[in-house]
DNA sequence: CTATGGCACGGATT
DNA sequence: AATCCGTGCCATAG
């Protein structure tokens, strides 16, 4: 009996290891289908309503003690503020499968997204900028951003930037609206640009647009309106307009090209796992670190379920046992995983401070191995913690994780730079000096290594510029 | 003789 | 156990 009951426990904290590993190494996207997947096949688990913070209308954690407004103001600066937040849920079309748009006109699709803007612009186009065109719209990813810089084109064609962004303006005013801009924020720029020439746009649409639209992804409506001077009652109305009208994604809504979660190539314009700020933007005040939740509100076993075992006898008891077994320890092992995520980005962050605020050439060359120790974890636990999963810096950008273990980034980026002051072609042995008097200890062989990365050519073949 | 690229080994990662 | 990355050693091109 005794046997038995220490097997059985046995079991359980391995089950618990395991499940807490296979969700630490899933990133907000895969972790919303596991979560989904659980709430469906289990009544046991519930989310009861969230909460939010009456001041800053973010939502509130389990302890209901909010992360930002509620902390002692005795804190030290340098330590950052790390917690959970939901996930941006602002536009629910960036998830949408295809099942979700079944009624979706076909006549399109039967074409690609190039010929099908092509042929809207073609006679607008003189010969030169169609050839242009050409380009730019084979250079398309699924979202129908331009995967190459404007700068890349221009150079290519030996023609000013300007040329191209006219082309640019061109296509961005084909449907769908928005195409062929580099990123979300300028595709919904172009889109409220057209609709307000129809007029009905809500002022301050575009402020909000242009300069509040990680506050607006994240539901924060009382800081835009700080930000703004309106009521929250009117960022709301905007915010909804917003959502109804506009589109960050202008190829998705027509194209539902295959999602593709898996695809590392992509991953710059997905949903960030982890968003890294300052306070009020400013590099010198405290770190806010934003673990992003699939979900709002708060996972936990059902009362209701638990009051009803109670209530139930015999086989049905212990079925309703068993899901609300699976379901604590389901919770059990999203919180062990959000604590683990927590403390690694606490770290992370504090000893990546420099890269953050400076940039790329102060990236600490530190290993999982060495953060493991530091966190008293296995170093395969900082592994899948960090795999698949991307993270939004303070300047927007938005890195896989994996760029803070990236131990030649500094070291490549000092070499550009050196590269790019040169007076005369320096060898790869003068290179490695340079590169050694900024506290850069590489072997020469490694020079030529980051050299090809960065796609330098050998000193005897930069004679020309 | 110097500057680089190819290949293989060893440690870190997955 | 398989794979990636920094290095050392060596061959080859100037």
């Amino acid at each position: 009996m005794i046997y038995q009951r220490q097997v059985l426990k046995q079991s359980h904290t391995t089950a618990h290891l395991a499940q807490t590993m296979t969700l630490l190494s899933l990133n907000t996207f895969e972790l919303k289908q596991q979560i989904d997947s659980e709430l469906a096949s289990n009544p046991a688990l519930e989310i009861v309503e969230e909460r939010r913070c009456p001041h800053c209308h973010r939502v509130l954690p389990p302890d209901g003690i909010c992360p930002l407004c509620s902390r002692p103001n005795t804190n030290d600066p340098t330590e950052p503020v790390v917690y959970i937040s939901p996930m941006d849920d602002f536009f629910p079309k960036r998830d949408y499968t295809d099942q979700d748009y079944p009624d979706e006109p076909i006549s399109p699709v039967t074409e690609d997204l190039t010929t099908y803007v092509l042929r809207q612009i073609a006679t607008e186009l003189t010969k030169d900028q169609q050839l242009i065109a050409v380009h730019l719209l084979t250079n398309l990813d699924d979202d129908g951003f331009l995967a190459v810089s404007l700068m890349e084109i221009a150079r290519y064609f030996h023609i000013p930037v300007s040329e191209v962004e006219d082309v640019q303006r061109v296509i961005q005013l084909a449907e769908p609206i928005g195409v062929g801009s580099t990123g979300p924020n300028q595709a919904m720029k172009i889109q409220l640009e057209v609709l307000s020439e129809a007029g009905l746009v809500p002022e301050y649409a575009d402020e909000i647009v242009e300069g509040h639209l990680d506050y607006l992804s994240r539901r924060q409506y009382a800081e835009i309106a700080k930000i703004l001077g309106i009521g929250v009652q009117r960022v709301e109305r905007i915010a909804e307009f917003i959502s109804e009208n506009l589109n960050p994604f202008p190829g998705r809504s027509h194209w539902g090209s295959v999602r593709n979660p898996s695809s590392q190539e992509t991953s710059v314009y997905q949903q960030p796992d982890v968003i890294i700020g300052f306070m009020n933007d400013d590099p010198k005040s405290q770190m806010v670190v934003e673990i992003i939740m699939p979900f709002g509100g708060i996972l936990q076993v059902s009362s209701l379920y638990k009051k009803a075992i109670k209530e139930s006898e015999g086989e049905s008891k212990d079925a309703m046992r068993g899901d609300m077994d699976r379901a604590s320890l389901f919770v059990k092992c999203l919180q062990q995983r959000n604590h683990t995520m927590q403390r690694l980005m606490t770290l992370l962050v504090v000893t990546q401070r420099a890269y953050l605020t400076k940039g790329e050439e102060f990236l600490e060359p530190i290993t999982r191995a060495s953060l493991a120790e530091e966190l008293g974890v296995h170093e395969s636990t900082i592994s899948r913690a960090v795999s698949g999963k991307s993270v939004q810096l303070p300047n927007r950008k938005i890195v896989p994780m994996a760029a803070f273990f990236d131990r030649s980034l500094s070291a490549r980026t000092i070499l550009r730079e050196i590269i790019s002051t040169e007076t005369k072609p320096l060898s790869d042995t003068e290179i490695q000096k340079r590169l050694d008097e900024r506290g850069i200890r590489v072997a020469r062989r490694t020079v030529a290594k980051y050299r090809a990365i960065e796609g330098i050519l050998p000193a005897h073949l930069r004679q020309s510029l």
